[in-house]
RNA sequence: GCGGAGGUAACGAAGCGGUCAAACGUGCCGGAUUCAGGAUCCGGUGGCUUAGGCCUUCGCAGGUUCGAAUCCUGCCCUCCGCACCA
């Protein structure tokens, strides 16, 4: 089949007929989107997934008798293209390889080193993608984001002015990456080194050291009561600095970290660190003097170089202590008093089951760790103190008021108390090297005019529950994670110093960050083919307000009274769906935004996750040579086996499957069914016979299951329903009758045409014209199918089983050519006996059963009751029919048997029969006999 | 570690107390048709079996039950997220 013309073909036809395009008028209308994807690659499957998602949901409905509009916006907002251009600019090599995989000549890529270039590059590209793929969009609705699209531009200032209105946004504190060469925050694609490294959160402990204090990080406050001594290194340079009037102790690395997080720092001298050994500094919370010791450990680029000991709950502390207690000649080195160096000892403080009230000397001593530069194995017991300590431990008595409480609930009060006391105060430390492009090496800022959306709101949580409680997930199982994600969400970060956006209004040295501007623009695609022509200085906050809100008259401003009537008719949003990784940021913030501007009427209504593709059982990536683009599609696939493939590879929250295997098949199959269509429509018999009424019913049946499965995006249950199922039982109708009934196969055409015609349009208008349809089979109405009855289908099903069980013993026997065959029904009082069962289909205890059985005139056929009973009694078919019945259906089938074994085939009546199997006979399952 | 979702035959994936040796699809094997087929059709695809049966399987180990892939407990493993990044 060329698909590639029959593609082109019906593209032009909807378009010319701008299928898509929608506009308010009396249906109940139904609005879908999917995330505008970002502009700074092509398009690829992990879109693909998702986006038919939204798809064959909007063209169902559209089938449902819905006005369904379906937009699409370009996201241009944020940092990575900006990066990516100044890369390019830079001549980076990555940056220009990734632009010649995506197959860019040199000459082309030259032109990339401007963002604005990316932003008229790629939503050009990416609408030839989803047209070409078919995909239902009202293209005329599309929009580019960031201030080169004034439009949107103000549309968010409008939104953020909102905002922040409504109390929701904030200015506050905020630990960054930082260059300090560049004075610029390092965000991951800024970096040389480093990524995912983030700001971790130390508590900087004082000890009181004459008129000075040392200082020593800790990233667990909670120890300061096992405190026994403290640690620095022999020979490391400390610095002796003024500190917001104290005088500090510290390395030197330390000073420039401090002065970054709003410390006015100022050293005034310098010192070794074994001129601090042997003497004794106060300890924090304990206030006891303890001993300063030397320890190979110490790094000067780690906290201030000072570390506080801890022997029974830090693994290096523990064995420090232990190697230099061994070690006399070092203790005599540097002068240090031997009975002052024993006397240190671990003092418990946390208690867990596991190990005891001193977890790091049991870890340690378990774990046979020799010396403290057995790093792999020291970090592992620190992990294992760690995890059993923080999750599992209490606090011990040595701990005062917090004795008894769970670890993991008292580490934030003792650090507050700390503080509060002014013997700590925090610092914030990266959990890793970063280094800047410039290659400088970061550092944490403490930034103070940074603005956040104040996600952590207790009050807007609870609404933006209530929003949830309201709205239909897809699937439901989300919802927990949804749950846990809106209470756990804290106040966002949303601006940003660098990167394409919208400037923050009020003050515009910061651009709004992407996730940020991207919580309420599904409302803009309501109005923006209307705004295009408006022109932009007409634009302003009292026409949003108007629009969206109904505040205020209407302004004088061209089309003002038409985009409220789009907004109004279109909103809320029914179907949003993206993949479960945004259910924590974008999805909640879709929600949470939403509540705080809109009217309650205008909440989200539907918002569908799902999975992350894999290819042919792997994980999509450009270095395995897997990674699929859309356009990569049509030529390999053809587009209809593609969308079809898609949505076959899994659904819910499991991560779908892309088969190319299939994709290769379904081509073949999706052909065949057009070619059969046409064949065979309106032709065949006009009396009906049993075997039509039993496809009709199926058809029924499959189409209603379908339908179920539609209504809950479990996209691949219906493929499987509405492609293979609906195909497996046309083959068995083909099978067995004869000729076939016009009426029966022309409504199994248009059901199958319609219930593949969310999936494969293209197909399916194709087939749908050549059967003589009127208008596209886009527009026509669903076939909802019917339930069908047990018992319209009980008779087939007997003739299937004997199919299947005839085969069964033909191959257990290795009877290719069997001589006669002989079906023999069984007795009537057999199927009294199923009747009887079936009305006690509740008690589940054999004895039981075979007690309420003798109790009725069944009793004569006692002894066989007994014996057939367990096995028979969770077997019953799903309906039952008479003796009668069950003979009338085998002799109509005798025809249809004797040519599939090709020899005479007879029925009997067990009471009539001769043989000795015929005994085995049961109700549903006449017993074979083969000669 | 925490929150969520999962672990089923060669693979993808249904099933979620009894009709389960386990739907469906892919792959594979055999047959038919064909000059040919990556086309179509038919049959097979855990093991044993000359009568529809039996035995062993649904991450691992226990348990509940007349009965467990399905329920409970513990453990192991995979994926998503744990943030200021799209």
């Amino acid at each position: 089949m060329d698909w590639n013309a029959l593609e082109q073909k019906w593209i032009k036809a909807w378009n010319e007929e701008k299928l898509f395009e929608s506009t308010p008028d009396g249906r109940k209308k139904f609005f879908v989107t999917f995330p505008y994807p970002y502009m700074n690659g092509y398009s690829h499957l992990g879109h693909f997934y998702t986006l038919m998602r939204v798809e064959a949901f909007a063209r169902y409905k559209r089938l449902r008798g819905f006005n369904v509009l379906f937009p699409q916006g370009w996201h241009c907002t944020g940092s990575p293209i900006e990066a990516a251009a100044q890369r390019i600019r830079e001549k980076e090599e990555k940056q220009w390889k990734i632009m010649r995989d995506m197959g860019f000549p040199d000459k082309e890529i030259e032109k990339f080193g401007k963002p604005e270039h990316w932003v008229e590059y790629f939503p050009v590209e990416y609408r030839k993608d989803y047209e070409r793929m078919g995909l239902a969009i009202d293209f005329r609705r599309s929009f580019i984001t960031t201030s080169l699209n004034p439009r949107y531009d103000k549309f968010i200032q409008w939104q953020f002015r909102k905002l922040k209105e409504k109390g929701y946004v904030a200015k506050g504190r905020h630990a960054v990456v930082w260059c300090p060469k560049e004075n610029t925050p390092v965000g991951d694609h800024a970096r040389v080194e480093g990524e995912g490294e983030t700001p971790q959160e130390f508590v900087l402990l004082k000890f009181r050291f004459d008129d000075a204090f040392l200082i020593a990080a800790t990233l667990r406050p909670e120890t300061v009561f096992g405190q026994t001594n403290l640690w620095v290194g022999p020979d490391i340079t400390y610095v002796k600095a003024d500190v917001d009037g104290e005088t500090w102790i510290i390395s030197e690395p330390a000073v420039k970290k401090l002065q970054e997080q709003d410390h006015a720092v100022r050293v005034v001298g310098k010192l070794l660190g074994k001129d601090l050994l042997g003497k004794k500094a106060v300890a924090p919370m304990i206030d006891r003097d303890i001993p300063i010791l030397p320890a190979s450990f110490c790094n000067p680029d780690k906290g201030t170089g000072i570390v506080t000991s801890v022997p029974s709950d830090a693994p290096d502390d523990y064995i420090g202590l232990r190697d230099l207690q061994r070690d006399k000649v070092l203790q005599q080195r540097h002068g240090l008093d031997a009975a002052m160096v024993d006397a240190v000892k671990p003092i418990p403080i946390i208690v867990t089951k596991e190990y005891g009230d001193q977890a790091a000397v049991k870890v340690v001593e378990d774990m046979k760790i020799k010396s403290q530069h057995d790093r792999a194995k020291l970090d592992e017991a620190k992990h294992l103190v760690y995890k059993a300590g923080f999750y599992a431990g209490t606090m011990g008595v040595a701990a005062g008021k917090h004795a008894g409480k769970p670890v993991k609930d008292v580490k934030d009060v003792i650090r507050d108390e700390l503080v509060k006391k002014k013997q700590a105060t925090l610092f914030y430390e990266l959990t890793g090297k970063v280094v800047c492009r410039c290659l400088t090496q970061s550092v944490v800022k403490i930034v103070d005019n940074q603005w956040f959306v104040t996600y952590g709101d207790k009050k807007w949580k609870k609404i933006t529950h209530q929003a949830l409680n309201k709205l239909t997930l897809y699937p439901e199982k989300a919802r927990q994670q949804f749950d846990y994600v809106l209470d756990w969400l804290n106040d966002w970060a949303c601006t940003r110093e660098y990167g394409l956006g919208t400037k923050l209004p009020w003050d515009q040295n910061w651009v709004i960050e992407s996730l940020s501007d991207s919580t309420l623009y599904m409302a803009f695609y309501t109005i923006s083919h209307l705004l295009e022509h408006v022109p932009v200085d007409h634009i302003n906050d009292a026409l949003f307000d108007f629009v969206f809100l109904g505040l205020g008259n209407v302004p004088s401003v061209p089309h003002a009274s038409e985009m409220r009537k789009e907004f109004l008719y279109w909103y809320p949003v029914d179907f949003r769906n993206s993949g479960k990784d945004l259910i924590q940021n974008h999805l909640a913030f879709y929600i949470f935004t939403h509540t705080a501007i809109f009217h309650k009427s205008h909440w989200p209504a539907g918002i569908g996750v799902n999975g992350w593709v894999t290819v042919d059982g792997e994980k999509m990536s450009k270095s395995k040579g897997n990674f699929l683009l859309l356009r990569d599609l049509p030529p390999k696939f053809g587009v209809d086996p593609s969308r079809l493939t898609i949505l076959s590879g899994g659904e819910s929250l499991d991560d779908p499957n892309w088969d190319s295997e299939l994709a290769r098949t379904v081509s073949n199959k999706l052909e065949s069914m057009h070619e059969f269509c046409v064949e065979h429509h309106d032709k065949g018999r006009a009396d009906v016979k049993a075997i039509d009424k039993w496809f009709v019913a199926k058809l029924g049946q499959l189409a209603k299951e379908c339908t179920d499965a539609m209504e809950l995006t479990l996209f691949r249950t219906a493929i499987q329903k509405g492609l293979f199922e609906l195909q497996s039982v046309l083959k068995w109708y083909l099978k067995r009758c004869g000729i076939p009934n016009k009426k029966a196969i022309n409504q199994y055409i248009t059901t199958q045409i319609l219930l593949l015609a969310p999936f494969t349009p293209f197909i399916c208008e194709e087939t749908w014209k050549a059967i003589g349809k009127e208008g596209f089979v886009t527009n026509a109405a669903w076939p909802r199918g019917k339930e069908a009855k047990p018992e319209d289908l009980a008779s087939e099903d007997v003739v299937r089983l004997v199919l299947d069980d005839v085969r069964q013993v033909l191959n257990i026997v290795k009877k290719e050519k069997p001589a006669r065959i002989t079906l023999i029904v069984a007795d009537t009082w057999k199927h009294d006996l199923f009747k009887l069962l079936s009305q006690h289909k509740t008690i589940k205890n054999p004895g039981e059963l075979i007690r309420t059985v003798m109790a009725t005139a069944l009793r004569q056929h006692g002894e066989e009751v007994t014996k057939i009973l367990p096995k028979v009694m969770n077997k019953l078919p799903d309906a039952l029919l008479t003796a009668e019945i069950e003979h009338a259906a085998l002799k109509d089938a005798l025809d249809f048997f004797e040519k599939e074994f090709n020899c005479p085939v007879v029925v009997q009546k067990e009471s009539e029969s001769q043989e000795p199997k015929a005994k085995q006979a049961l109700p549903g399952k006449p017993a074979i006999v083969v000669a």
